[in-house]
DNA sequence: CCCTGATTCGC
DNA sequence: GCGAATCAGG
């Protein structure tokens, strides 16, 4: 594969839109995540608050060209790192969640997620559902050996369902193996959706 | 261990 | 120019 044009924009877009390398190498196809950074570097397209690798003053110990990092003797120039110049007004857009349950064995592709949206709306708590004893005393269960990680440590594979009150210190994620695909562990997925199917054909 | 981006360097 | 290998960090 090489870098055409399209490929190239949707590199961009991508990467502007904060997408992870990875994201972008799977997007794309054909190329690994290095490929995609190797070629944002080289676009000068780079580092804009990414994860948290960003502080690196070259302390390497190999500065083979000392002159690369020397000051521009050029004034001002572009001042590239604007804290926050203007508020895009991105297109926010609520994914209005209304599945209330596909029926359909069909998988989604793969909604990617840029990021986790702050107000995220969380997985309702079991409480006020009618769920299979059954479900509830495997997640009590398994709540006792959960790795209780912190949101920081939430990948795509790791069970992202929330215990505890977020309003204090005892709030953590789960962070179990998640189950293919799903964003929660065997346990939370069992009780985050489980609408009527089961409830339906058991109830009348 | 999973992930992230950054850099180097042979091709 | 390209990207695997490697590095550095969370």
């Amino acid at each position: 594969m090489s870098w055409t044009d399209e490929r190239v924009e949707v590199l961009r877009k991508m990467w502007g839109e904060g997408q992870s390398a990875s994201q972008i190498a799977k997007e794309l196809g054909g190329v690994t995540r290095n490929a995609v950074i190797g070629k944002v570097h080289r676009m000068g397209l780079s580092n804009r608050a990414a994860t948290a690798a960003a502080p690196k003053a070259e302390p390497k110990a190999k500065p083979a060209t000392p002159s690369a990092a020397a000051a521009k003797p050029k004034a001002e120039e572009k001042a590239e790192a604007k804290p926050k110049p203007t508020i895009k007004a991105e297109a926010p857009e609520a994914a209005p969640e209304a599945e209330a349950e596909a029926p359909t064995p069909t998988i989604v592709p793969h909604v990617r997620r840029p990021i986790i949206p702050a107000g995220q709306p969380l997985p309702p708590q079991p409480s006020a559902n009618e769920i299979s004893p059954e479900a509830l005393a495997k997640v009590s269960e398994v709540e006792k050996k959960a790795k209780r990680i912190g949101l920081m440590e939430l990948t795509e594979r790791t069970c992202k369902w929330p215990i505890g009150d977020p309003a204090t210190e005892d709030f953590w994620f789960c962070g179990l193996p998640v189950q293919a695909g799903k964003p929660y562990c065997e346990a939370h997925v069992g009780v985050a959706f489980q609408p009527m199917s089961a409830r339906r054909d058991r109830r009348r």
